[in-house]
DNA sequence: ACCGATATATATCGAACTGGAATATATTGG
DNA sequence: CCAATATATTCCAGTTCGATATATATCGGT
């Protein structure tokens, strides 16, 4: 699964520019499980415009720069669906948050405060693109079912930082009347 | 934060070989929320040592071949105390899972099931490593602290799967019947 | 007894990807 | 009226991945 086979996959549900994918793997429905570059989207949707699973539709806009509108064709269904036949690769999570609570040691325990605070705030910001996305009317089977399994996970992580953080601000607020 | 970080933060745990650092990665404590391959793994030890933040200590093993063993020296304490001074970046998720689920359209109901079997799978098997350093004794509050994120997150993934399992698999057995 | 698989341990390298800078213009908010 | 933000694309240096190579021990199966 490289960046071809993930704009393959989003042309699939509907044609967009390279910066739209972007801003949809950013923000959107796509915000919590995939992320790509432009750096590496755009020679992608190249490539694949080249090797005629995409089509290229350049719409002139009075001021902006133009904007290359990409379509998936029948070939690139075809393709997408030969890479869905193989099961998904294992999921990858990075956090530098666990990283730093794990070296804890090493830090003020105000810093580890604000950084509780702050991965709290990220895990909120994603439930809240969320959340837009249904109002906004994503009721299909599909996006349902990523959007359930997101809120499940970041409400989780929520919960666990809320009570860790009562826990540790009970701690030093008992510490500072002794 | 790159892999000399993450390096230099585990070397501030214990001292250990290039490898012992991957097989964390990908099993103990860390395997949930950290990787990081070979290729770069070592030549960062290579480096840091150069610059003074870690030694090597070759170790001869009778029939096995040597190996390195790294250790942080006060010059890399102050340098990782440097790096987690800042706060941490936003937590990287990636699921192929995920993204087959949005496309499942495009997928038969049974390459479906048997995906989110394996997503389940997964999880299970990350919880088991959880569990396997907490019998092996790892009860400082640090890691408590990291397990416990890990084990409500990756719980709350499972129930999700298992409770939509359950769902499709009724579904399909009620369509069989009519 | 022997073979294959797995585990220990390190090194190397091309391909892929990230993250930031550069470019150009319109709109919005203070 | 200026700064910031948004639209839209391109390029590149540096980082990282994933696979391969090398060498040996051990364990299980036949």
């Amino acid at each position: 699964m490289n960046v071809r086979d993930l704009c393959l996959g989003y042309l699939s549900l509907r044609e967009a520019t390279g910066y739209e994918i972007k801003k949809d793997f950013e923000e959107g429905m796509f915000c919590h499980f995939m992320e790509a570059s432009y750096g590496s989207i755009y020679p992608a949707l190249s490539q694949l415009a080249l090797e005629g699973m995409v089509t290229v539709r350049e719409e002139e806009q009075s001021g902006k720069p133009d904007k290359k509108v990409y379509a998936i064709t029948d070939a690139g269904v075809a393709m997408l669906k030969r890479s869905l036949n193989v099961l998904p690769a294992r999921d990858k999570y990075k956090s530098e948050f666990l990283f730093m609570m794990l070296l804890q040691n090493h830090l003020p325990v105000h810093q580890r405060i604000i950084a509780m605070e702050k991965q709290m705030a990220d895990l909120k910001a994603d439930l809240m693109s969320i959340a837009e996305c249904k109002q906004q009317g994503m009721t299909d089977p599909a996006s349902e079912f990523v959007m359930g399994y997101g809120e499940a996970v970041l409400t989780a992580g929520v919960t666990f930082l809320k009570d860790n953080l009562a826990a540790l601000h009970a701690n030093t607020a008992k510490q500072a009347a002794e």
